[in-house]
DNA sequence: GTTGTTTTTGAATGTTCATTCAAAAATGGT
DNA sequence: ACCATTTTTGAATGAACATTCAAAAACAAC
């Protein structure tokens, strides 16, 4: 017996930068060796080959996802403002520079997603978790009466997702904060009809 | 002299088919000379190399997609029933198993748009072109008093695109007309706040 | 019909890439 | 301390790829 010497965290993360910087395609064996510092003999042992570190590296994209998601929901502010904190904070990071602003799972979705049933699987996966975790919330301002709508939750959790889908898209080509802002709160009115 | 024996437009049509359906990378030069009846060499002779032909292509489809967006808007009815009808088509063409149900300008985007100034350029047009047609159906809407809004013409129509980039990017994981339908209801809703 | 120019053809080129593999090193169990 | 097992290492492999090129064919002009 030996365990691994590596940090699969880290190294998850590592490759998660590496793809959405440059796409699955267009990432190298030899960009993910020097991203993570694993020789290719040690990532085909761990994760079988490059697709399996990606699909490995998207899961580890929902973990870090559903926490971030649940920092901004576990405070003392009422369901509707920690909403609004939460699509300040996704503005806020279209609007950024940093290559982390593309969403990982999007963006293998259109790459892979209609070609891949593996690589689909795990991103649907992602996005459900992602559903039911804004499901739980609008559950929370209804029960606060913030939101009156009569539409299922299910539905008003898709719209918003929607929404955060279009604001990414959106961002790629105009990435100006002044110009995100009034879609995020258009967005968030949608959701009182 | 001598002229090309191809027609450009269908060439520009079947590679654009073939961008769609894998994306830029995996789309092979032998794919392409399969799917426009071109030889290597005719194809660097015309475009240049491969990425030329992605850019003209991306042209075409802009052409297509605007001509495609007036047939419904030169009709006798009022403009807000041209936009339903116009989303009732996108609905079905995301719902539908078309690989062309995908949106070429938005794939590229995603894939090539933040490491090709030149592609990124190609697209931008076309999107600036896109946001152009429907800020004219909009003042068309608000002169006929079906849009009250006092936002700007411009911030509408951002609104509206955003809102089709996101339902698009949703139909990839939940392609369901009954799902799709509701959130372009919601979406033409959110014209009128 | 001849000439000059351009396109077409498709095999050849050289690079890049994901993957493999066998040897070496490291570790846990006893 | 020793064995069994696993990981690490990194060069080697073979396939796939975009691009080039020189010869051939087609055409327009006159």
């Amino acid at each position: 017996m030996r365990n691994a010497e590596f940090n699969r965290e880290s190294v998850l993360r590592a490759a998660m930068t590496a793809f959405t910087n440059k796409g699955f395609s267009k990432t190298s064996m030899q960009d993910l060796t020097k991203a993570t510092g694993l020789h290719p003999g040690s990532i085909y042992c761990a994760f079988n080959n490059k697709k399996g570190l990606l699909m490995a590296a998207i899961e580890q994209y929902q973990q870090d996802k559903s926490d971030k998601f649940k920092q901004f929901f576990t405070t003392q502010d009422s369901p509707l403002t920690n909403l609004e904190h939460y699509l300040d904070y996704i503005v806020n990071e279209c609007a950024s520079c940093d290559p982390t602003r593309a969403c990982l799972a999007s963006k293998s979705l259109s790459e892979l997603g209609e070609h891949d049933a593996d690589v689909l699987a795990v991103i649907n996966a992602h996005f459900a978790c992602w559903q039911h975790n804004i499901e739980t919330v609008i559950a929370d301002a209804k029960q606060a009466n913030e939101i009156t709508s009569t539409d299922t939750n299910e539905q008003l959790a898709q719209y918003l997702i929607m929404g955060i889908f279009g604001l990414r898209t959106f961002a790629y080509t105009q990435p100006q904060v002044e110009k995100l802002q009034p879609l995020a709160k258009r967005l968030l009115k949608g959701l009182q009809q």
